[in-house]
DNA sequence: AAATAGTTTAACCAAATGGTTGACTTATTA
DNA sequence: TAATAAGTCAACCATTTGGTTAAACTATTT
């Protein structure tokens, strides 16, 4: 590789770009080209058509968001660590990248039966490891009575909502960027405190 | 209004179901008109162009998703029944049309200026009656210290967020579609059970 | 019932869009 | 250095798409 980003890369750096602010159906290839400063048979040279080059950057975009996660909470350490790292880590992976957990969920919704394959070729599931402390916690009376799977869905929707629908939060609550980016930053202690006392175990409750 | 819906009212519900369903980008007039089961010329006659059918779609779908949860969080009642009542609110209204939240706030995403000044329009705002009662309920020691907005972003981050990225979450958990309906019924009582744990104040906390 | 206004349709149209072609240039190999 | 392969480009193409037009049909008004 030259000191010049080869044109591969330019491409799918400017595809990855133009597909996340517009979508698969918004995007133009000649917009791609353009971003890449190449001309546009170059896309189909290297990509053959958009819907591959499409399902590249869809695919990193994946693989992007969900390994690094399911990794921590696959970690030796307490629910309540994992919880704030995985928040910590949707806070510092989409500070700047906002767009991505909305791209990969609308184009997602926009063709669930192509992409399942694809998560589950990956392997892509829940670990187990992390059901079990769950359930383990729940039995020595540490957390309250909680299935995993809504624990986590609490987890993911705490962290990534704000980012998704950041410009509709920001038009509801007129906040300007500065301002959200000041309130995603408050998110970041906030939730996990807010997700372990709401799954913590009291004596005097019961 | 014959026995027959009219025409203009065709469009409207087919344009409904093809935009919040494809997104704008990915909407084919002819589809809509298809789907209205008449000719494409009518869309024009009665809307004009795409943008405006768009908009009035649109325009439709913000007032079904949030004028109704600020009413609910104006009313006369604790913090504990408003939040029960807007999580409850949120599952009904999208139990069937789930489309509508992520269509909503993925074409915020596209076009925020645009919408900005709508939504500033309508006069959506988050109510001063919430505000004000967060901050009574954290003096007088019933709920720990935690900004109304972001409060509210939790509960609606808990509530939305299921449904907009349903199918992302439905491959990641590997649900079907009546295991996934069962998940989200499950929410309904856990969801405000969870926020006001999560806020509760205790003695023996401090 | 004649005239007028509102509604619907098929046939068109221009622009945009994803994709192709074939010539030309640059790098690699023998 | 000649031949071959890889990479790049401008021009072109077929199809799709939002939108228009003008004629026809229907309901309303005078």
């Amino acid at each position: 590789m030259s000191v010049e980003r080869e044109t591969e890369e330019k491409i799918f750096e400017a595809a990855r770009k133009v597909f996340q602010a517009r979508g698969f159906e918004g995007a133009r290839m000649q917009e791609i080209a353009d971003e890449a400063k190449i001309n546009k048979s170059m896309l189909h040279y290297y990509y053959r058509n958009k819907d591959n080059l499409f399902f590249e950057v869809f695919q990193a975009g994946v693989k992007k968001i969900f390994p690094q996660v399911f990794a921590i909470l696959n970690k030796e350490a307490s629910l309540k660590a994992k919880i704030s790292e995985v928040v910590n880590f949707y806070h510092d992976a989409f500070q700047e990248n906002s767009q991505l957990p909305s791209f990969v969920i609308f184009e997602m919704n926009q063709n669930p039966e192509r992409f399942k394959a694809f998560i589950q070729a990956q392997g892509l599931t829940i670990p187990q490891a992390f059901i079990d402390q769950v359930y383990t916690e729940i039995e020595e009376q540490q957390i309250i009575p909680i299935k995993p799977h809504q624990l986590l869905m609490n987890i993911i929707s705490l962290c990534m909502m704000p980012m998704v629908a950041r410009n509709m939060v920001q038009s509801l609550f007129k906040m300007d960027d500065f301002k959200y980016a000041q309130f995603l930053d408050e998110r970041r202690e906030l939730i996990p405190n807010f997700i372990y006392n709401g799954i913590l175990y009291r004596e005097e409750d019961k």
